[in-house]
DNA sequence: GAATTTTTGTACGAAATGGTCCATAAATGA
DNA sequence: TCATTTATGGACCATTTCGTACAAAAATTC
């Protein structure tokens, strides 16, 4: 993946660090009203860099998506991780989410959850992505889930579309205002309320 | 509200029209991706008309939100009405959002939940009218699960709020590619699956 | 029928859009 | 040191953007 253009002059900026600070315009305003001028002003690169680095602004956004559904799915492997109570692991789930959700002290809510959905109508590959987070999510609780035991009325994999689906609401709610504490209150009442 | 200007050439379109059209268009395309011009192409209207009649692209925009607000309240209020089952109000509640998600026989989900939360974070108009549909969702379902009796293990506001985020969820769901007949059994499995 | 009031269509304008090009600068390997 | 290779900065371009201004048209009331 990482070349080793071992001839010419080297990058002089991080495209990691670019792609970071991209990925979070976008959150903030969403792929259609984010232009390369707000692009080339937060990540400090002219125009010329960007379109070298990426290809265009739309495939810049989809890296920021891809790069949003890898810390997705570290998130959930990392609240699932050790060997408590279910119920312990998704409030874990669910306070890593909110803390993602509120960085800089307004709630943004999720890049791929409240930004893409806009654009997946009419732009396929947009579309593909927001499927892919979506499934990946249902298939990692499911997984998890089903591992955990389940003696409960309810089958894991419907289970599973039932938590994302309060996570999908959440990235929701917190866009619209919703107050960090309020969050984190209601995160623990749909946790103890779930049919597990 | 409707003025009558008895003086004058009267308006040659329907407004009630007209912002159906552009509701439409801004369902698929998002508020920031859809242009003064292609709202004139669907609406069959030069901008001078349309600029008359609404202010701007924004208040356009947001009473597109207001009347989807009032469709959804009325949407909920069909499904409760009647002396039957929770669990088979709620099944109606959600074949409804299945079929207005699956207009156009492609899914096109859900105007306010789709497009506002893109633009919610730096448009204050537009983050309250997303804050007031999700209050007045979660509020109308817990009068009507209140008012139901309830003899079940969770309070109706919490309940409520849970069977909101399905319907948030189903959105993006639909949004993100789900097919009808997925859309349909998953929401019947949701429905079954509650801890009523 | 005439005056009035409002809509309508077109044209206009300044700004911003995404994307490209090219001369310059810079750092490498030989 | 020198040639090569690449990134960089800025200019550039055609198109599109939202919004406005204005003359012509149309329908109402008196």
């Amino acid at each position: 993946m990482t070349d080793k253009p071992s001839r010419g002059r080297p990058r002089q900026f991080s495209p990691e660090a670019a792609l970071a600070d991209a990925a979070e315009l976008f959150r903030r305003q969403g792929y259609a009203a984010t232009s390369l001028d707000d692009l080339g002003a937060v990540t400090g690169l002219k125009r010329s860099s960007l379109y070298a680095a990426f290809g265009s602004k739309q495939e810049l956004y989809l890296r920021a998506l891809d790069t949003h559904a890898g810390m997705m799915r570290d998130g959930l492997e990392r609240a699932f991780r050790g060997d408590d109570d279910t119920r312990q692991k998704l409030s874990r789930f669910f306070e890593g989410a909110v803390a993602a959700y509120f960085e800089d002290e307004s709630g943004l809510g999720c890049l791929v959850l409240c930004t893409a959905p806009a654009e997946a109508f009419c732009d396929a590959p947009v579309r593909a992505r927001l499927n892919a987070v979506l499934t990946m999510i249902d298939e990692t609780l499911t997984a998890h889930l089903s591992a955990a035991a389940g003696d409960g009325p309810v089958p894991p994999g419907v289970l599973a579309r039932m938590i994302s689906s309060l996570l999908h609401s959440l990235a929701i709610r917190v866009r619209a205002g919703l107050s960090r504490e309020d969050a984190l209150r209601h995160c623990a009442e749909m946790v103890s309320a779930l049919p597990l």
